[in-house]
DNA sequence: TCGAGGTGTGAAAACGTTACCATATGATAA
DNA sequence: TTATCATATGGTAACGTTTTCACACCTCGA
């Protein structure tokens, strides 16, 4: 490992005048500068982060925690969180949970140790109050999260959301309804649970049960095929997220019960696959790109000019029509 | 901020036994001990990894670059990857190269900096000799590579991958066929290609051409839109990768035409839509989760053991035949 | 001729931690 | 009694940077 010492002992000036070098400031002799930068070369000397945040306290890099990058959703958001960050400077940390709140932990003491500027956390498991412990002065603002008034957050609507999908089944004549929940702990999946409650709630004549999933795939089709098992089955099915609405499709294919003749879907997100499945998938649609991107420029923003007031972004949820609630009449 | 200094003035010790108290290691004695203890726990001080780090030199983190954690078959990489550090203490920094030269460029920069111990790099678009002149003494191990004798690979036989979608859309009697590439720069997406080559170079009687895509599915949308607009369009298509092969299916639909009896159409990488798009995805299969998986516990087994020689893991792929090439007669 | 101010360079003190060495106390063995 | 050893703690030098201060040299105008 060579350090600024070694260049400076080669290029025979002092580790100050490379360190001036390296950040193009303070005053350096045209020679002397190219001595030092031909050292830096021969030596394919780099610059130390570790030991040069320490001093200047700053790294340019902001944390990111997803729950699952396999999940098309959070793919799409860090996607957008890393283009606006990146035109702004910064690098991304990104760290993946699969939805543990360990893992979760974990890389928040591994962010702050690291001394990232900012956080950005999607999906958070952990009370907003105990990540507000836990970062201490790290700025960071919540994406996918539950509404609350004490930290930032960027979210859509994941109440409205659930209550629209539902509905929408409802609307269509459903009268079994079953709702394959998200992994416990999951703010969106709670809320949309909690609107999936809501609809059915007030609609008469309607049986309604929860199975919990996990957002995956597997999970998904697990839940799918004991609920398709059953006799009757359930005529309608409200999907968490589009990931496991795909594994229902997948289950009824197998098991030869059609969709929507037997059993409509509704899903939620809508991924790119909603479109090109069979049948295509209604699904509430949520703009996971724009919505990383505007954490992103909010918590940069906050960065660069301190402190700001509370800010909130709410995204509109979007019911998306498609043939797998088409009635066939 | 608080640092270790403030907790032993709190706990009336000297840095030295705070610092004994953190690793667990040295005398301290069982009172001083909770002295400390609590005096961590008032201030909420947690240690600095960057000083640290500094000190000892070791971060117990491995880097982690891949071009696109949006693309499922990434992803699944990513998962394995982390799956395997974690059960071995490592924590692992994601970054998403965007399939950006300058980006991973810059990662890898930045990785380097913070000092991860070891990286794994996803398909690179770097020549091997560059990232071991960048990465210098930080151990590295390249999955979904091109094969070559200097860095230890992990990879999937894309060659013989491509020759095998291919020959299978001739064995159909396809005789217009196009590929849709990947990306410049992809190894995988390279290999695919000559493999296409080398099958169609062998055939009697087959029109071929490339066309260029990005693994993505827009620009495998866009792609197939300008094909199949072509008359007479091909009769066999293989794209590159699943993504790009499902945005095919996408686009047919909706121009009225039809999989398999119009076009037939090959994907690669076997995710987990490919089987629930409709008509289902022939494509060859590579396991995603296990490359990852192999590939960090190759790279920890170095870290932990020392150099070792060379060491290349390569997976057979696999042809899944599914509807989009399945013959009518 | 002198001082002011711009230019070029080096020494040394931080940054927060760990590791090594020194010192002190008490217990045990010769 | 004295030497040896385990236990317990503190002081201090690293780690690789940046930054501040100090000093030296040069040029220019009065």
């Amino acid at each position: 490992m060579t350090t600024i010492k070694d260049v400076a002992q080669l290029a025979r000036v002092s580790v100050s005048t490379v360190s001036r070098v390296i950040n193009q400031n303070g005053y350096v002799e045209r020679d002397t500068y190219n001595r030092v930068v031909a050292a830096m070369e021969t030596l394919n000397y780099k610059p130390n982060a570790v030991a040069r945040g320490l001093v200047i306290r700053k790294t340019a890099t902001l944390g990111l925690i997803v729950p699952d990058v396999a999940n098309p959703f959070f793919s799409d958001v860090a996607r957008g969180v890393e283009d606006e960050a990146i035109e702004n400077g910064y690098t991304v940390i990104l760290c993946n949970t699969d939805w543990q709140v360990t893992r979760e932990d974990m890389y928040i003491q591994l962010l702050r140790g690291r001394w990232v500027e900012g956080a950005i956390i999607v999906g958070n498991r952990a009370a907003p109050e105990f990540l507000m412990h836990q970062l201490e002065d790290v700025p960071f603002i919540l994406v996918d999260s539950r509404p609350n008034q004490i930290v930032n957050a960027v979210w859509s609507n994941n109440l409205v959301g659930g209550r629209m999908a539902t509905q929408h089944l409802i609307d269509n004549g459903c009268y079994r309804i079953v709702h394959i929940s998200g992994p416990e702990g999951s703010p969106s999946a709670l809320a949309r649970r909690e609107g999936f409650y809501q609809a059915v709630l007030s609609a008469r004549n309607v049986q309604v049960s929860v199975v919990s999933g996990d957002f995956r795939f597997d999970g998904g089709y697990q839940a799918a095929v004991d609920l398709l098992k059953c006799r009757p089955h359930p005529n309608g099915i409200f999907a968490a997220n589009d990931m496991m609405a795909i594994a229902v499709i997948q289950a009824a294919n197998e098991m030869g019960i059609r969709i929507p003749e037997d059993v409509m879907l509704v899903g939620y997100d809508d991924i790119t696959m909603a479109r090109c499945v069979y049948p295509s998938l209604t699904t509430v649609a949520q703009p996971a790109y724009d919505m990383g991107r505007t954490a992103s420029k909010l918590l940069i923003t906050q960065l660069k000019h301190g402190v700001s007031d509370l800010q909130h972004v709410e995204f509109k949820p979007e019911l998306k029509l498609r043939k797998s609630t088409e009635r066939m009449s």
